[in-house]
DNA sequence: TTGAAAGCGCTAACAC
DNA sequence: GTGTTAGCGCTTTCAA
């Protein structure tokens, strides 16, 4: 059907190697280059990248598996990265597990037999047993957003610095005066959940504050679970007097509840949302924000990732980025 | 390296022929189905699909180029679609290519190098001049959720009924009374806000309204345009007492807008919205929307896909597949 | 610089 | 049911 290399070949009167080289950046005879270049006109050649794949023993695919694709955070992460990576000819898939381990693991088996060249994982599976396997073949594994500890020292990985990240909003309130801060948290026992709960803590306890269990609620990353967990906060007899919100979905989410409720912000409630602040553009303009870097994490994983993937020498590396406060006016003072 | 299937007829003892057909589900004597096994586990053997790719000459790749991937219309739909054609043993590349033809164009280029066995399109350029190669090149086409024109009956296609969409929504609102009634549209010239304005333009016409031009507003099809958008109503001197809005993010911005300008739905103002009910869960419980069957569309896209993938013989079809409108208690009628 | 030839890992006749 | 064998389209020695 298409034409392959044996056709210019035939039809250029040349040797295949020397096609071959032409593709491949070499020298050729301008004439030959001439030739050639007519050939791949007149018989509509196109490159098969599966059989140079099957020859060079690399697919020039990554395969990218996340546990969610309906997430404002994760793609533009995956935009960001694929960007790069495409630009280096190094082709994308994503597979979306839902946040089930079971279907982690298999997206891991699946894109081993397409033999991707590399592997890029925000994890689900907290223990890492999904990537034994690709570990073990000594394909490049790349971890974002969550580290995986019993990983440590065996992977890569580009994460933010979230213990700080987290101590940077509360200190900043704290600073403020207030003393009944609310904690609004993504899902139980994920890393960055764990991560931000003790930056929470650390700056509480520096500030000589005891946390109030009551205080720190878990809204899953929705929308819906950071509206529901503001709702419960506000229905507290002792509600906190500012908050802090970990992601985007539930900074919308939150800022909703609180208008529902009528609280004004700051003037009633201190807030610090958290990411994608251009999302918001006119709509919050003065929120406080803590801003990770999610256009760096992309260009950073895809970077890393094609380090490793031509540099064997290189060892594991954790890339630490740091998130940044961005003021706005969503927070003030404690009234005495 | 890695193992392969001669090592496993070395280990075994057995042709090349009986493996092969062991893993492709053909008849092995039992025990050397036993045999096998053991090899597999003790190599660690794993499939090569890029070699079985070059000699079936299909990579069970499925290609699919979107505008944007952070658009949670878009994601559901690919999250959808992904799910079922991984469980065909199909991949699914992922080409974002930022509502820029030029982008699109060269992912439609690298896709063909990288011989997917089909295209999924959410197209950006409306000629549809980036799909003359892979139709010249026989490989399957599926636009989704845009239609172009110019290819009628070249592709298929999984869309739904927009006029039908919008102007349910708008008879909706005549019905009660409404004869102001504010539009939010997405992008100008895309595919879905041309029928959207067309279904709008029928209600009004069916219901002796004029229409209005400045209560058609375009909001790109973002939260902070759906936003601005009716900001920008509100401060006609002759507002509408009636609104439709035709997406997802741009309904969440608008409903922020009313808030912030402390108008009520649908005390003040009467409200249809679209899509994604599910997201905002207990925040607007209320809302009256213009469903889009997302998932559907996801599914239909895949089997459609699979189908072409399989029956040569099946010339091009459209799926059109109809929204549902969701009563709440966001719409009233007109106060006289 | 160029060409001939081997082979990447698999499938699918074909013969047994 | 099983084994032998010839490619799929490419890259890459090696020799000319």
């Amino acid at each position: 059907m298409a034409a392959t290399m044996k056709d210019l070949s035939r039809e250029t009167g040349l040797g295949l190697a020397t096609i071959s080289k032409y593709f491949n950046g070499g020298t050729v005879r301008e004439k030959n280059r001439v030739l050639i270049e007519a050939a791949v006109k007149k018989l509509h050649y196109v490159p098969n990248e599966v059989a140079r794949s099957l020859k060079t023993q690399h697919s020039r695919v990554i395969g990218v598996i996340i546990p969610e694709l309906s997430n404002a955070f994760i793609t533009s992460i995956i935009s960001s990265m694929e960007d790069i990576l495409r630009k280096h000819d190094y082709a994308v898939i994503v597979c979306d597990c839902r946040s089930d381990p079971k279907r982690e693991k298999d997206a891991v088996e699946f894109l081993l037999h397409r033999r991707v060249d590399g592997l890029i994982n925000m994890a689900t599976d907290t223990t890492g047993a999904h990537l034994k396997a690709p570990l073990a073949s000594g394909i490049p594994v790349l971890l974002i957003d969550r580290l995986i500890e019993s990983l440590r020292g065996k992977v890569s990985a580009v994460i933010i610095d979230n213990v700080h990240a987290a101590s940077q909003a509360v200190e900043k309130l704290t600073g403020l005066g207030h003393r009944q801060i609310g904690l609004v948290l993504g899902s139980p026992n994920l890393y960055t959940t764990n991560q931000r709960l003790t930056g929470y803590l650390n700056a509480l306890n520096e500030a000589g504050i005891k946390p109030t269990e009551e205080y720190i609620r878990y809204g899953d990353y929705t929308m819906d679970g950071g509206y529901q967990a503001v709702q419960d906060l506000l229905k507290l007899k002792n509600h906190p007097t500012a908050l802090f919100v970990t992601n985007f979905e539930m900074t919308l989410g939150a800022m909703l509840a609180l208008q529902h409720n009528g609280v004004r912000v700051p003037e009633d409630l201190s807030v610090i949302g958290f990411d994608k602040l251009e999302l918001f553009g006119e709509i919050f303009p003065n929120l406080t924000l803590i801003r990770q870097p999610q256009l760096s994490i992309g260009r950073e994983s895809a970077n890393l990732m094609l380090n490793m993937l031509s540099n064997e020498e290189s060892g594991c590396r954790i890339v630490t980025l740091t998130t940044e406060l961005t003021e706005g006016s969503s927070v003030r003072p404690l009234k005495k």
